[in-house]
DNA sequence: CGAATACCCTGGCGGC
DNA sequence: TGCCGCCAGGGTATTC
């Protein structure tokens, strides 16, 4: 699933083969691509149709084209959405949502997306703390990748919460860029069980928790980073070949990579939570 | 008001 | 072999 580094990977390669050119056609395909877009697909397309993409920009998982009449083209990758960039001839995608077709003839920009659950619009910017941002990702905190991130003030927000660290991890108003993938890597290296309460957590282990989701950000971008080409704007929403460094999501029965326990499985909030059961105990008081 | 839950989707896959 | 049901899950609206 596309979390930050996937999310930047493709911002990356928007900004080297989208910025600059203009645009000619929007055709969308799936209404459901743009229901974001309230005022609707024939709109959303006509709003972009003769601008040109300026700059492809991202906070959190949020990722954005900047337009040159002002506006921005927003895009959520949601679970299995795509950027990709085609040659035009290109077969369609089966789950093809929107082209966007260029003035030099060059490769399409389109949107593809299974599931669904990502989606595009066209948005207003506004300004928020030395940031311009589309309208609704004004209330999306800053993420760590972001040179303006505060990790003091990340420590204070996590703690501030009244709920399960997890949660609190995945809550995009603290901390963006966080899904359960990383989420579930970053718990196992600082040693937390998910349902920790998140105001017991001392300072250090706090931020020991937001370093460690840092590092394991970075370090999936830098391999994600080197399987796209000139194609692909991303690694087809997944987590490119990170996968293979993954210590304990999807992990269920594997040995943990630092004491050999198998790594547990448990539900949480509809989906699966992995830990080690050694490296990781339930805190007092829990049950499932 | 802050926290927790429901819901939106589709296709891959395990099990029978 | 075919089909049913489970599972993946981010963000927002709704409920508590």
């Amino acid at each position: 699933m596309p979390e930050l580094p996937e999310v930047e990977v493709v911002r990356r390669g928007l900004a080297e083969h989208a910025a600059g050119r203009a645009v000619t056609a929007v055709d969308v395909f799936h209404d459901r691509a743009v229901r974001r877009h309230v005022p609707g697909a024939v709109d959303f397309a006509g709003r972009i149709v003769g601008t040109t993409l300026t700059a492809a920009r991202r906070r959190g998982k949020y990722l954005w084209l900047d337009l040159s009449s002002g506006e921005a083209v927003l895009a959520h990758l949601g679970m299995s959405g795509q950027l990709l960039v085609q040659p035009p001839g290109t077969p369609d995608e089966k789950h093809l949502r929107v082209r966007f077709t260029f003035a030099d003839g060059g490769p399409e920009l389109r949107f593809v997306d299974q599931r669904t659950f990502g989606g595009l619009s066209v948005e207003e910017t506004t300004e928020v703390d030395g940031a311009t941002l589309p309208l609704p990702v004004a209330h999306i905190a800053r993420d760590p990748m972001d040179p303006r991130f505060d990790p003091d003030a990340a420590v204070a927000a996590l703690r501030r919460k009244r709920t399960e660290v997890k949660r609190a991890l995945l809550d995009q108003t603290l901390v963006s860029g966080i899904g359960n993938i990383y989420a579930d890597e970053a718990l196992w290296r600082a040693k937390l069980h998910w349902a920790r309460p998140t105001d017991k957590l001392s300072r250090a282990k706090a931020a020991e928790l937001l370093g460690a989701a840092t590092d394991v950000m970075d370090a999936a971008l830098r391999v994600g980073g080197t399987s796209f080409d000139a194609l692909y704007v991303n690694v087809n929403g997944q987590s490119g070949y990170f996968d293979r460094s993954l210590n304990a999501y999807g992990q269920e029965g594997e040995p943990c990579p630092r004491c050999g326990r198998p790594i547990r499985r448990e539900p949480f909030m509809n989906r699966s939570s992995f830990s080690c059961p050694r490296c990781q105990p339930h805190p007092a008081g829990f049950s499932l």
